[in-house]
Order: structure tokens, then C-alpha cells, then sequence
DNA sequence: AATGAATGAGGGTTCATTCAT
DNA sequence: GATGAATGAACCCTCATTCAT
């Protein structure tokens, strides 16, 4: 029994958490694993979460704050619209490939975890929606995106290819151990995105 | 309860588990739900089902063998790529349209539901892959698509928009009460896909 | 494993608890003892009451109605204020020596266990005042009984002294191995409360 | 928190757990409960107290030669056993009056907390079983009470309604904001307990 | 002496599955 | 075949107590 700062004890706990819900999910994680995993009592866990959703909540929130700061952080000046998205991709593909287990949280168990968590994943949803969207509309307004484009399609669709492809490359690719060039895979994004996957005529 | 036709007692329990499963998850829905909504003896159910997992591969197996079956018949017959292509999509989403159930249980739940179901999953993944990156190739050496796409990457970007579209259009939307215009979201698709979002210059 | 009538398993379960409440108290008394006392298993519980709370009310639940009942049946006709004073202490003494646990877990378990059930003994007491103070009010405008008597105080005062009474001689002199002669307890309880103890002068 | 005289933090222990045992009982008081109330760290307690239990033993030992003491004190010399009696009835409810928890503490919770205090709710029964017993005979033996009367019994019902009295006064009626007299309460007792409530004829 | 983080045995409850009827 | 009562392993959480600081 060591006494710890509780900051470092509750990282702890949280890490081991992380872990074991992307690895097998929100139901098929025990308390008993957490806190095998994390080197600790199992009465501990509750000196710091009110309970096994709290957990998975805190880690939800942690995800969805770390991203939102690293949205207002790091901001880039340019005048091109494609720069800027290009840019913002590219931060997510760095903050995802940074942490693998965030994605898989995110993208699979949260997404899979019944309604318990339907708000917090709402949140995110809605955020990333909006900044598509808005970052789009602008875009449509100053000329540089085609007037026909329907938005909330639009936007669905590139949420859902960035989401897919976070989702492989992070990690499906990279558990198989595959080492991926970031810039590529933005370019290749961007690319099609911007231009379409056909040939000129 | 009277003696009933096994296929048709069968179909029951997959009704009542298919609308069950997708609406709260594999987890938070009991034997006891599905026997209550199925208005069938909780005993009864095992006699048709090994176990809860049964009752949940059985639901997704039959929704590949559909898809599958769709894929096959109602063939196009046409030289343009694109059409192809466009075909293909629009049978997508009138399939998932016809049955959003289908679209909740495969794109959210099992996709959440831990490694269960990783291989049936993994099964859609692959023919969804295959199709489209098969595709891809084809249209790549026709010189209909650019050269310089990567077919990975385009691959997963092509199918996660569109598994987020269906997700969309055919659960967030549709439960909204919202009408569709399916020929609407196909080109606005498939048009973006082909020639981007951007502006001709 | 054998199937039985659910009345009969429900009251095999109340039975043990009845036993083990009375004997132990609440809080001392584990669903784990119920069901190894009951003979059953501990899921079964579950199927008959909603939890550990559940079987404590339905045994008050129980004893209360009993105890309505009794009251209601095998009145007496006699013009005399004391006569049927006396039938009514009868009757209450009969009924707890007839079932002695059920007078501890009245008047000590369910007495001293929190304010989970105050609701329940709530009513008990007032039945229970109600009835003697009722009693009591019309003895005293048929002039039977004094006028300067405090009603409030005499209620509780019969009252407690009847409880006591109850406990004493149900609980600790039964278990003790006492017999006792019923009339002769009623007789001693009337006659102090009608006359007092004080000698003539 | 400051070093303290020992006797005073001890006190402050008490008197924070009897505050809590007496609202909410025994199971349903945690040492956490205690120490937030009582201002002293969780450990702290243990340095006082081998354990909850033998916080609440304390409690009731206090009660029990606080009782005592009261017994001892402040005789009366009269030739009158009624006045006697009146005199001690009475010093049981200003006892009570001015402590209200412990009259809680004792007469409900106690009483309900199971076996654990059996040895010292008997104590207390003994002692006040042997008092007015002791009383009883004497005043028998001196031709002031009725020879008629069963000792055992008569004992159990002055002081069954004794305690109920107790408890009625001075933690329902209190609580509810009555003020009370105590001498007309006193004097109501020993009345009935003297006369009866029969009027005369 | 005082603190409060850490502990883990223990208890209540759930729920997939079995099986006597 | 159909039923639903019975089962008990499994799991979450509580809370009295310990002990390093």
C-alpha cells in the first residue's frame, strides 16, 4: 500500500481503463480487470469514479476536451480554404495516430455502447458537424466550393470517409503494423475530396 | 400458445430481436425482452436458438445473405463506370432504407458489441472492400479514374462515406421524420465522389 | 430441481424470512441466508420479489392485514365499556402468541430499522391509536370513564403498556419456556388499567 | 486540525455519532457519515474507538450510568409511596426531556439493532424491571398496593407504558413542535396508574 | 496525534440458460 | 413443441478498518 498523489492514481486508473474498454468494449471490461490492470484495490477505483460509467464518461470527456483544445490551438493563417482544411485533417490524423485507443474509444465502443453514452457521442458528433459545415459554407460563399453541393450530405460525407479512414489507418493498419506516411494520406484525402476520383477528360 | 410452422416461430424471435437489438444493443437487451416482445416462452427461444449470441449472428447472417443476394440479381448492364458505380450505391441505400433496423444493427451495434462478432463483421468489411476496390482497379485501368489515387485509401474513403450517409440519412434522419429523395442523395454522392467539391475554376 | 406451486414457494420464502428477520433483524439477515433457510436458490428470490426491501414489506404488508382481519371478525355484543375492551386485548394476545415472530418483528426488528419502513409501522400505530382512542372517547361520554383523563396520554399509555406486555410475555417469556395462562394476563392487564394498583382505603 | 484535549475530541466523536445513530440508525450511520459530522478525520476515530460498535457501546454505556447517576441522586424523603414514584416517574422525563436522541438512541434504535446489544439493552431492563419491581413489593408489603396484583406483570405494563410515554413525548410530540407540561404528564400517568381510568360509581 | 488514501471481504442483484411439467 | 419456474455464476458496489505519511 502506497500512498500516491491522487492526480497520478487517477491517471492510473484511467490509462489501465482506457486500455481494456478499447481493447473489449464497454460490458466486456470488468471492474476486476481495471483494477488488476492498474495495480490497485479494487475499492480504490471507487474512491475516485462514482462508478463504472463514470469511468467511461470521464474518458469520453478527457477525449472530447484534448480534441476541442487541440481545435483552438496551433491555428493556421491562409487565405486558400483548402489549406486550411488540409490542415485541420491533418491535426486529426496526429491527434488520433498519437493515441490509437482514443480512436477505437471513439469510434467503436462508444459508438456501440447503447444509449448510456448517446450524449457525449452527440457532442462530438455535433462539433465535428458543425465545424465541417460551417468551415463549408464559407467556402461556397467565397466561390471556392460548387453552389450545388447540399451541405448536410456534404458534410456526412466527409465526416464519414475522415472517420473511416481514421478508423484503418489508426487502427486496423496499425495494430497489422503497418508504418504510414501522414502526409500521403492527408494529400490522398484532400485530393479526392477536393477533385473527385475521375480522370480529366 | 398453439403449435406454430418452426420457420415461422423462428422469424417471430428474429423480429422481435432484430428491432430490440437495434434499438438498445446487444448488451442491454435481455432473453427476456426478446421472449416478451416475441410473445413466445422464455424456454421456447432456446429451442430455436443455441444462446443470445445465436439469436445475434443469426440476425447478421441473414442480413449478409440479403445483401449478398441483392448484389447479385438486378445486374446493370453499361459501359460507363459511373453508372455502374451509381447503381450500385442507389441499391445500397434502398436497401438499408427498406430496413433501418438492418442499417442500426450493422453500422452501430455489432460494430460496438466487442469481439463477438469482429469475424462477422470483418466478413462485410471484406466484400464491401473487395467490391469496391475491385471496382476501383477495373476503372483505374480503363482510365476512368485517375492513376494516382491510392486504392486503400480511396476505398475506405468512398466506404465510409457511404456507411455514414446510410447511418444518416436512413436512422438520425428517418427517425426525425424527415422525407428522402433516394435519387437526390445518390447523385449528390456520387457526384462529389467523382468531381469534388470544388469550384471549376 | 422441482417445480411448485408459486403460492407455496412464495410462502416458503416468506416463511424463512420471517424466521431469520425476527430472529437476526434486518440488516443481519443476508438474501443468503434466506435462501439456504428456504431451501431454494438465491435467483429464485428474485423471481418473487422485487428485493431484500420487498420481502421485509410484504411480511409487515402481511401482518398487518392479518391483524385488520382479526379485528373486524369475531366482534363481541356486550353493553359493557370493559367487556369489550377486554375481548379486544384477547384477541390481540392470541394473535401474537400464536405467531410470537411475528411480534418481534413488529414491535423490535421493524420498530428499530431505519426509516425505510416508518412508513408501515406508521400505520400500525395508527390503527392502533386510532382504535383505543376511539375506544376510549366514547367510554368517557357514556361516562364509563373518567372525564379528567388526558386522551392522547391514556391512548399511549394502554397502548405501550399492552406492547410491552406482548413482547414480554410472547417473546422473552416463550422462548424462556413459560407457560401462561392467557385470561389470567388479560385479566391482570384490565384490571390494573380499570382500577389502578392501589389499594382501597 | 489542531491537537486537542484528548476528552474533547472523544466528545465531539460521541456526540456527532449519537446525533446520527439516533435519525438514522445503527446500519444506516457510516463511519463516514461520523467523521464528516463530527469535523475529525476517518482515522481519527480509530483512535478513539476500537470500532463502530464500540462507538455506539459507549453511547449506550453513557446513557446507562448518566441513568444511573440520576437514580442515585436527588432522593426524596416521604412517607408516600405514591409520592415516591411520582417523584422518580417524573426524573425519567425531564432525564429524556433534555436528551431526546438518547430517548431515540434507546427505545428504538437499540432495541432494533439485533443481537450485537442484547447485554446492554438488558442491562437497562433489568435495572428498571428491578426498580419498579423492588418498589412494587415494598409497596405491597406496606398494604399500599393490592396484593392481587401478578408483580411480573404489573411491572412490564408501568413500565411498557412508561416508555411509550417516553417516546411519544419526547421524540414524536417534540419533533412536531408541541410544547409539553411535564407535570401534567406526570401527574396523568400516576393517576391512571393509581386509580385506573374506570370512573367511580 | 491526526490524516485520508488504500484495502478487500462481503452483500445485493442480474440474467443467460436449463429442465421438469 | 411449448412453457416458465428454478438455477447460480458473475458482477457491481459498499463500507469498516488499516496504515503510510
Amino acid at each position: 500500500m502506497r500512498i500516491m498523489d491522487p492526480n497520478v492514481r487517477k491517471e492510473q486508473i484511467l490509462t489501465a481503463a482506457k486500455k481494456l474498454f478499447s481493447q473489449n468494449g464497454y460490458y466486456q471490461t470488468q471492474i476486476a480487470d481495471i483494477h488488476r490492470e492498474a495495480g490497485v484495490a479494487r475499492g480504490t477505483i471507487y474512491q475516485y469514479f462514482k462508478n463504472k460509467d463514470d469511468i467511461f464518461e470521464t474518458l469520453l470527456e478527457k477525449l472530447y476536451s484534448d480534441w476541442e483544445k487541440l481545435l483552438l490551438t496551433g491555428d493556421i493563417k491562409s487565405n486558400d480554404y483548402m489549406e486550411v482544411f488540409r490542415f485541420r485533417v491533418k491535426q486529426s490524423f496526429e491527434f488520433f495516430f498519437r493515441d490509437p485507443e482514443y480512436c477505437n474509444l471513439l469510434l467503436r465502443v462508444a459508438l456501440g455502447s447503447g444509449q448510456n453514452f448517446d450524449r457525449i457521442i452527440e457532442r462530438f458528433n455535433e462539433k465535428l458537424v458543425h465545424l465541417i459545415k460551417a468551415n463549408l459554407r464559407e467556402a461556397v460563399n467565397i466561390g471556392r466550393v460548387r453552389k450545388d453541393v447540399n451541405l448536410d450530405l456534404a458534410t456526412n460525407l466527409l465526416g464519414g470517409a475522415l472517420s473511416r479512414m481514421l478508423y484503418y489507418y489508426t487502427v486496423i493498419q496499425k495494430n497489422a503494423g503497418f508504418s504510414i506516411d501522414l502526409d500521403e494520406l492527408v494529400d490522398g484525402y484532400v485530393n479526392i475530396v477536393a477533385y473527385g476520383i475521375l480522370a480529366k477528360q
